[in-house]
DNA sequence: GTGAAAGCGCTAACAA
DNA sequence: TTGTTAGCGCTTTCAC
């Protein structure tokens, strides 16, 4: 006999319809005192026959801490991140936190109104994909000491649990396929220089060039802001150049649609007359009339292992501070001089 | 002088501060009954000093009502619906209500468990972008009243409010555009029967056939699942055929990727050999050798009005039930025949 | 092992 | 206008 109003049936209801207390159908519940199996059998028959659903609120308040985690992107629409977002949420998913969202947009002022709320929200774990230094607020969630992962990029000046990529060593590897290619002029887009993630990608390539005895030409190093219309900027910049790069690493997944967009424009030929690689193993590379040549980032790892980290974390707050580097794969495609496929297969 | 631990201020500990009873803190917070300026001044002056921040589980508990709004996509990496998720994003960010998200990945049975936590938690609305039949819990849903907006996708065998595309015509408009052209043989690549948005696109593409006198030829419609690699095969299956088609439709943006995929592979060249529509104004459209003409969804739209008619219709539930319809714009670039840019300019 | 009862922080009747 | 107070649904002592 189902019940219709299910909306407002209350753990007392339960423990009237089972003839015991609600204390002892508190106990089944959350399962940590021991009940007769019994009493257990009967409060169950009670919770199914009637519908009942806990309240999380009085829940909550009861135990005073909140089930809930908050997630704070910088680019919601950006596949790197909605890629960690997926993993991240398959791994809260089963378990007792709720995934609330927030997209900064990249707008420092935006990110900081999200932390804000969920501070004083109290919640019970923060993940933050950083956008701008908003150092006053990221030291309050140290102080009040809600544990906080950041994910992708470094907080700066605060020393917090991280989860990124092996920045360096992955424009290490790009750059060195570039040389042993047999590249000389190389070029670099990469973003702005307060973000770890830029900073290290560009330290990867310099290591390289360096390491081979090649020159660093500071025209052939130009910042593309992380964004599509900067990529563009940049490549027009590089092809302006009166003796052009002959291949490009590009450090993020939008400034390289914007570099193809203007390649693509002037008709220039990949890889013949450049050669290109860029980062993410996004959807599209694989579409492009010449596949692209890639450091691939384990996303999706990423955002589970954020998670899990801060789980963790919120479990066992002395836990000693994590530094956690996942390593990228470089995933050689086409565009940077590989033969492409028989077009009969 | 800063408080450390602004964990523990209760509105008591406000109210004692300010020399007036909790009554008047939670006057002045909700707002709602009028206060003396002086007590208002006096309240705030205490919250601000102790850095009193509400508890919402307490609130939640109190009014009874659940400040929440689940958001259930199918698929939070398809640029599509993470487009839907920023636009409804920043309508909720500046509500009262929280986003919690839930990701079914394209699976009726964790989009099943998704709802079904949300309907349990009680939360205040929910927005759904449908995976799979899910009858059980949408009638579930409507029965316990609690408001739920359907996007993209139209719920089958239940009336929810609805907010789409208007497929049929955003597919006459691709498909008018190509006959225009001269195309008489153009294939049209779906996604499942089930999904009401393939059904319309399907449905406005065989109506302009049938307007201009041509044929239907049941060997160009092809079913790409709305996946990358239907879409592939797809492709294949067409141009496999005998007498392949000149032009193409294609229902949505991932398939667009993997039909792509092929045709370069078979080095066939677009616009001469093939024309080409696809669904979605996204990054990579124009950073493709062939920018690509599209059917560009109002995306971001589409999310905020579910947002907003759902915070509308959580407001006042006897609101008539609604099904709004938003154009889509044909965003014609070279993937039909237009000319290609100047490469100087 | 089980029940009675207190109380988490807040809001809304009701009084004053 | 303001204060007093009950109680939202739950968990957790504290008795038994």
């Amino acid at each position: 006999m189902k019940n219709r109003n299910t909306q407002n049936i209350t753990m007392k209801d339960v423990a009237d319809y089972a003839g015991v207390s609600t204390a002892s159908v508190s106990r089944v519940l959350t399962g940590k005192d021991s009940v007769t199996p019994e009493l257990r059998q009967r409060v169950e028959n009670a919770i199914r026959e009637l519908g009942y659903r806990p309240n999380r609120a009085a829940r909550e308040l009861r135990i005073g801490v909140v089930l809930k985690i908050g997630v704070v992107l910088s680019d919601i629409q950006n596949p790197f991140f909605t890629s960690c977002l997926a993993g991240a949420e398959s791994i809260l998913q089963n378990s007792e936190y709720e995934l609330l969202l927030g997209n900064s947009n990249e707008k420092p002022e935006i990110e900081k109104l999200h932390l804000s709320s969920f501070v004083n929200e109290g919640v019970a774990g923060i993940i933050l994909a950083m956008t701008g230094p908003n150092q006053d607020i990221y030291r309050k969630i140290i102080e009040l000491e809600i544990p906080i992962v950041a994910i992708d990029r470094e907080l700066p000046f605060v020393s917090v649990d991280t989860i990124t990529i092996d920045n360096i060593k992955a424009a290490r590897m790009a750059t060195e396929h570039l040389v042993s290619l047999g590249h000389k002029r190389i070029a670099f887009i990469g973003g702005p220089n307060q973000i770890s993630t830029s900073e290290h990608r560009l330290q990867g390539y310099r290591e390289v060039l360096t390491a081979h005895d090649l020159s660093i030409d500071p025209t052939l190093i130009v910042d593309g802001k992380f964004q599509q219309t900067g990529g563009r900027k940049a490549m027009e910049q590089l092809l302006d150049l009166p003796d052009p790069p002959t291949s490009v690493l590009i450090a993020n997944n939008l400034m390289t649609l914007g570099a193809l967009q203007v390649i693509h424009q002037r008709n220039v030929i990949i890889p013949d007359q450049l050669a290109l690689i860029g980062f993410d193993d996004t959807p599209w590379n694989i579409a492009m009339q010449t596949p692209l040549t890639v450091v691939a980032q384990p996303t999706y790892q990423l955002g589970e292992y954020a998670a899990k980290l801060l789980i963790e974390r919120i479990k066992n707050p002395d836990l000693p501070r994590q530094k956690i580097m996942l390593e990228a794969e470089l995933i050689i495609r086409e565009s940077c001089g590989f033969k492409k496929h028989n077009p009969a297969v």
